[in-house]
DNA sequence: AGATTTATTTTGACTAATCAAAATCACGAT
DNA sequence: ATCGTGATTTTGATTAGTCAAAATAAATCT
């Protein structure tokens, strides 16, 4: 069985290649774990020795196959786990990555199968995260951004791409939530400013940053 | 934080000391762990250090205070855990010991509460060991057991103390599960034989070492 | 008491995962 | 073609947890 460690290395790895073939630079991967450049590259070539990986020195790492099986388990636990515990256990929508962390490495294949049929396998965690299918299929559908959409035109909000529970914070507060409807009111590149306004609301400027993080598609 | 390492020796002599205040025998540690008894050794020093334990050398090692609440808590975590996975989750009964084994090192004490909730705060757990309190209380009243019970009278199974599956799935098939109602109705110590009779059923021999595994109390 | 058995501790070594800091490489700019 | 910069890899150490096997202490049995 993989240690908890390498079920992040390789999550990590399958979040960064955007579910893609491309290859993830080390520092990428070093930033994303918390660790030092050093023990990425050690923890890499262990990897690659396992066969979970390929390794293209001064390039990149890329998971093979097996690889990205494993990856795409864990990142089902994690999700279908966060789902648990804001449906069932009714907790904080900003505080469940956190304890989903854990969750993911604990948990058996048995036991998640019986949460997906609980949760009546629904495809998107609470954030809007496209679960995995147990087969390892993953939608990654390619959205569009407050940042990058089409101005002045009735959009649903489907996913939140930064977990930081602060920015979690921030979009529940102002009710940013996947399923609800917005609309980008303006746009300025220069200022970095995007002025975003729900049905009945007050507009509200967020930076150029931030909107990019919350992925929308047109309201059917 | 405890490593699940940590957690796992405080767990053990939780355990081995009948929630009490006797010194554990290293061997015993050691057996339970599935360590070598120079491990335990090492590790006891070390948890010495750290006010977990009282370290007699040569003689074996006791919780103290702090012991005993960083391990009622983790053996709280483990049993409603199996609550969890055989109430809700519907998962076999002789299955949940070794998941809940996982899951009580990654589970955190906010979703432990909500899961008490959701449970309605059970007291024992599905084998009938009881859970420990929020506030650390463990109700370790002393049963009775089919080696040791008075003949011929009818007594609710209360516990298994066996945990391990080969045990467990004998005593679902034989019915002898916490809350049914037996009577012994013969028991030969030379032979080293319990004869046991559930209400309606067929007689069925065991050994005493097996009877003993059973507690039972009058039934009121 | 003296000898033997049994439990415990010590010692030396190993693996997984990590860091700090020095060495190396690759690439764009001169 | 060389230089410098930034990313990557190496090297040497460290920590947690473990084992095997030798050393020691305690208990038991003549």
């Amino acid at each position: 069985m993989a240690t908890s460690t390498v079920e992040n290395y390789l999550k990590h790895m399958l979040l960064l290649s955007e579910g893609g073939e491309e290859l993830v630079p080390m520092g990428a991967l070093a930033e994303a774990l918390a660790v030092v450049p050093g023990t990425v590259t050690t923890m890499v070539k262990a990897l690659a020795d396992s066969g979970h990986v390929e390794h293209r020195p001064r390039q990149g790492v890329r998971l093979t196959a097996e690889g990205r099986r494993v990856a795409l388990n864990v990142l089902r636990k994690h999700r279908l786990v966060e789902c648990f515990l804001v449906n069932v256990l009714k907790m904080d929508w900003a505080a469940v990555d956190t304890e989903a962390e854990q969750l993911e490495h604990a948990i058996s294949d048995e036991v998640l199968d019986r949460l997906d049929a609980l949760l009546g396998h629904p495809e998107t965690d609470p954030h809007g995260d496209p679960i995995p299918s147990r087969q390892g299929k993953l939608d990654s559908q390619v959205y569009a951004t407050l940042a990058t959409c089409v101005v002045e035109k009735a959009l649903r909000i489907v996913r939140i791409t930064d977990q930081s529970a602060e920015f979690l914070q921030f979009a529940v507060q102002n009710g940013l939530l996947p399923g609800e409807t917005v609309r980008v009111t303006e746009r300025n590149l220069a200022s970095g400013l995007v002025t975003a306004k729900k049905n009945a609301g007050r507009p509200l400027a967020l930076g150029l940053a931030a909107a990019g993080k919350i992925l929308v598609q047109p309201t059917r």
